[in-house]
DNA sequence: GAAAGTATGTTGAATTTTCAACAAAAGGAG
DNA sequence: CTCCTTTTGTTGAAAATTCAACATACTTTC
C-alpha cells in the first residue's frame, strides 16, 4: 500500500493531506488496493454502488451495455482517476455501467459511505478528504454541463463555434491548441468526421478563423 | 426565518436534520434569507462563485449569455431546489450564469465555504449537510449523464428511443407517462418538434410502440 | 356550447448531415 | 530515404433534419 502513496498524495482526492496521515486515513475510510490483470472486472453492471475506485497504476475502461446489449467505451482513465464515484454518492443502488482494466491495473477501491460518514475519532483530515470528494463531483457536473451546452447546438457549425469560443475564453487567447484530433472532436461534438473537416475549410475561406493540425485563431 | 423552517426541513439539502436544530444550523454555515422581487438578480455572471441558494418562495431562472450575447433560460426553479451549488463546490472564480426573479421569491443563500469546512464546535448535523449535498451534487452528474446519453445519439429515433427504453427502465414497466409535451420532449431531446411528432407516428405505424397523449407503451 | 387559443400531427421543400470512397498529407519504422 | 500506416481533406449521393405552413384535436374561457 505504502508504494502508491506518492501517487495519492499527488492526486486531487487527497489534495492537503500529509502523506504521514494517509495509514490513518486508509483504515479510517475502509481503502484497499486491488490487482486486476487485463480484462478482468473491477465492479460490473448490476453490482451495488457502494465504493468507488482510483486508479493507481495502469488504465481502467468504463463500459455501458445498453439495451440491445452494444457494448460502448464511456472512458478511459489513468492515475489517478477517480470511477464510479458519482454513482456512489448519489446512492443508486446498482451500478449502470462495469470497470473493467483494461491493461494490468491497480486500483484503490473505497467504501463511499465510510468517507461520508466523518469517524468521530481522530482523523482530523477527513473532513478534508469529503470536501475534496464535492469539489471533484462538482467539477465532473461543470464538465458535464459544459458538453451539453455546446452538443445541444444544432449544426455541425454552431457546435465547433462554440467549443472554439469555450476554448478560446478558457485560454484567454484568440489563438490556442486543442487536445483532439479531428475524429476525437467529431466525437466530442458529436457530428461526423468528413463534415466536421470540411466545416472547418468552410470557416477558413470565410476568414472566420485559422488553422493548422490542432491550433486554432479565432478571427 | 423561522416561517421557513418547515420547507428546509423537507428539503433534500436538510434531510435527517431536525426542525430544533436547523436554527443553530443556519448561523453555523452562515444561511440568510434574501427577498427579491420580480425581475430582480440574486447573483449575476461574474460574480465571485462563493454562495449557492435554495428557492423557497416563488421561483427562480437560470440564465445564460452566450459569446454572442443571446440570452437563453437554463432552467428554472421552485422551492426546494437549489442553484448555483456546482459552480461554489467546484471553486470556480465566477458565476458563468445569472440567477434571476422569475416571480417575487425568497430564497436561502449559504456560503459553501463554510458548509464544507467543518465547524469546530458542536453542530452535530453540520456533517449531514455535507452529505447530502455530495449527494445531490451526485444526483446531478447522473441526470446530466442521462441526457448526454440519450442526446449523443444521432437520429431522432434513436434519441426517442433511448429515451422512452430508458423511461421504461425507471418504471419498470413498458408502458408509462412522460412529464413532457411535445415540444418540451424536442426541446430535451434537441430535435425538431414537428420531426419527432412524425417519428413517434411512423414508430407506431411499425408496431415497435403505442402511444396517446403523454402514455407510451413499448412493444 | 361557442370561440379562441394552444398543442399535436402532417406534409413537402430546403438545408444539413451522414456515409462511402478516395486523394493528399503527415508520421513512423526499418 | 522509402514504404507503410494513420490522419486529414474533399467530394457527391443518400438519408435525415429543419423549417414553414397548415389541418386537426384538445383546452380554456366566457
Amino acid at each position: 500500500m505504502k508504494e502508491f502513496f506518492p501517487i495519492l498524495e499527488k492526486s486531487p482526492l487527497f489534495d492537503g493531506i500529509p502523506m504521514e496521515d494517509l495509514q490513518a486515513m486508509m483504515g479510517c475510510i475502509g481503502g484497499r488496493v486491488l490487482e486486476v490483470a487485463k480484462g478482468q472486472y473491477i465492479f460490473q453492471e448490476g453490482d451495488p454502488a457502494t465504493h468507488f475506485g482510483m486508479v493507481l497504476s495502469g488504465s481502467v475502461q468504463l463500459v455501458r451495455e445498453d439495451y440491445y446489449g452494444n457494448r460502448s467505451i464511456v472512458a478511459h482513465m489513468g492515475p489517478p482517476q477517480l470511477f464510479g464515484e458519482a454513482y456512489a454518492c448519489a446512492h443508486v443502488s446498482a451500478m449502470p455501467i462495469s470497470a473493467v482494466a483494461d491493461t494490468e491495473s491497480r486500483v484503490l477501491l473505497m467504501d463511499c459511505r465510510r468517507i461520508t460518514t466523518t469517524c468521530s475519532s481522530a482523523c482530523a483530515f477527513h473532513s478534508r478528504i469529503i470536501f475534496n470528494l464535492l469539489g471533484l463531483v462538482a467539477a465532473n457536473n461543470l464538465v458535464f454541463d459544459q458538453k451539453i451546452q455546446i452538443t445541444s447546438q444544432r449544426t455541425t457549425r454552431e457546435k465547433l463555434m462554440a467549443y472554439l469560443v469555450n476554448q478560446a475564453k478558457l485560454n484567454g487567447s484568440s489563438s490556442f491548441t486543442i487536445p483532439y484530433d479531428r475524429q476525437s472532436l467529431a466525437d466530442y461534438l458529436e457530428v461526423d468526421r468528413s463534415g466536421l473537416s470540411s466545416e472547418i475549410s468552410k470557416l477558413r475561406k470565410e476568414g472566420i478563423l485559422e488553422s493548422e493540425k490542432n491550433r486554432f485563431t479565432l478571427l
